[in-house]
Order: structure tokens, then C-alpha cells, then sequence
DNA sequence: TTATATTATTGTAATATTGCAATATATTAA
DNA sequence: TTAATATATTGCAATATTACAATAATATAA
């Protein structure tokens, strides 16, 4: 009936979803790849370098707050977006278990 | 306009974001946790020990083999699925470099 | 062949996601 | 204060996803 049965896994493989969740768009993963390769933190060109618009790239960056991979501070009138390191390395070990957990004695 | 605009992304960013939509539900990582502990890979089980319903159990298998991360072959009068373990290093390596492309300078 | 078991496909309904225009809010500068 | 700039929220339409019942297709066993 187009809802998710969340209730019927576990709280790691929901965990784990829902971070690939974020990272299955396109827009995010760009926001994510220029976010984390500026030098001094340098904000919202998102708009003009993604090329969607303001709101829906105010979304996106919602989107990737809300699992905490970004932290959001106020320099000057800009507000800047940063990579949060800690949640940063915490899913990439997430997602590095996950994909050394599978059994190498499969056929 | 409800449509993803994949031609304003690079194709590298394209391929990480459907890994991970394949990723981004519960059901397929129940799947892939459970055929990949399989010592033998024995196969559909899955229904019973998921809890979704055959046909809904079918199309995530479809989902997971349509970026190659399952390959199936008969034996006997089973459809076993394996774990693709070429494509599932490769995906391993593709999050991997994404992970480690983090800019450490930033604030 | 027929019966049985397994998997795939189709059709449908409910829900979620994507994107933007319009608007509201918040901050800085004058 | 007011003007300018940046970000967030709302509302809406288009598309995608999730799930299952019903059915079809496939393979094995009898």
C-alpha cells in the first residue's frame, strides 16, 4: 500500500536505509562533493554551481541536516554549511560494516 | 516537477546516488544481510523471513540485481541469488573514495 | 502428461519524493 | 528605521516508490 514497513527490520537496517536515503540523489551527493571540498566553509553558490532552485536546493540541504551531516553556523550575513567530520566518519563506518559483513564462503 | 534532473549531474555523482537508492530500504538490506551470510547460498526463505509478501519480496530482488549486486543461477529446482562479490567490492570502493574525498581543512 | 512449487509480471491504490513559484523570515548594511 | 540579501516555508503538480492480490510463467516430480 506505498508505506515503508519499517516496524518489520531492524533499527541498523533502518538506520542504514535512511542514511542511503540522503545519499540517493543526485543533487545531494554534488551538495555533499562541494560542500566538503571548500577551503573556508563558503556557502550558498550551491544555487548557482547545482543549478536547481533556491528552495529545492534549501531542501536538499534539509535533507542532509536532518541525519547530521551538515553543520550550519552564521559568519557575516552568509549562513555556512560545513561537513559534521564526527557524523562524517561515523556513517562511512556504518556503511564500511555493512558491506564487510558479507560472508566470503558464498558461492 | 517531481523528476529527478540527472542530465545537470555529473555521471559519477548519477552512479553513487543509485547505489545508494538502492540501498535507501530496509527490505533490501534485510536481503542483502541474509543472502550474504548464507553459507550456501540457499535462496526464497525470503519471504518467510522478511515478512513482505512474495511478488513485494521479488521486485526488491530485482532492484538489487539491476546494479548487479546479486547474480542468480538454478540448482535444483531453486533460484539461488549470491551475493555479486566483483560488483559488491567495487560498490564498497566507489562509497569508499566518496567517503574519503572530504576536504579535512574545512572548519 | 498432470500436479506441485517457485518466481515473475500485471494492475491498482496508497504514500513519498522532486521541483519550483510565491511568499515569509532573518540578517546585515545604510 | 528601511533596503538589500540570504535562507526557509508553503502550496501545488508531476513523477516515483512501495505493497499486495491476482495471475502468469517456469521448473521439477510423479
Amino acid at each position: 500500500m506505498g508505506i515503508t514497513k519499517s516496524h518489520i527490520f531492524s533499527p541498523a537496517q533502518n538506520e542504514l536505509a535512511n542514511v542511503a536515503k540522503v545519499l540517493a540523489h543526485p543533487a545531494r551527493i554534488a551538495i555533499l562533493d562541494y560542500v566538503s571540498k571548500q577551503e573556508n566553509c563558503i556557502c550558498n553558490d550551491l544555487v548557482d554551481v547545482i543549478g536547481l532552485s533556491q528552495p529545492t536546493i534549501s531542501q536538499h540541504l534539509n535533507e542532509i541536516k536532518k541525519i547530521g551531516l551538515l553543520k550550519g553556523t552564521f559568519e557575516g550575513k552568509n549562513l555556512c554549511y560545513c561537513i559534521n567530520r564526527e557524523k562524517w566518519n561515523e556513517l562511512q563506518n556504518l556503511l564500511h560494516s555493512f558491506f564487510n559483513n558479507i560472508n566470503q564462503n558464498c558461492c
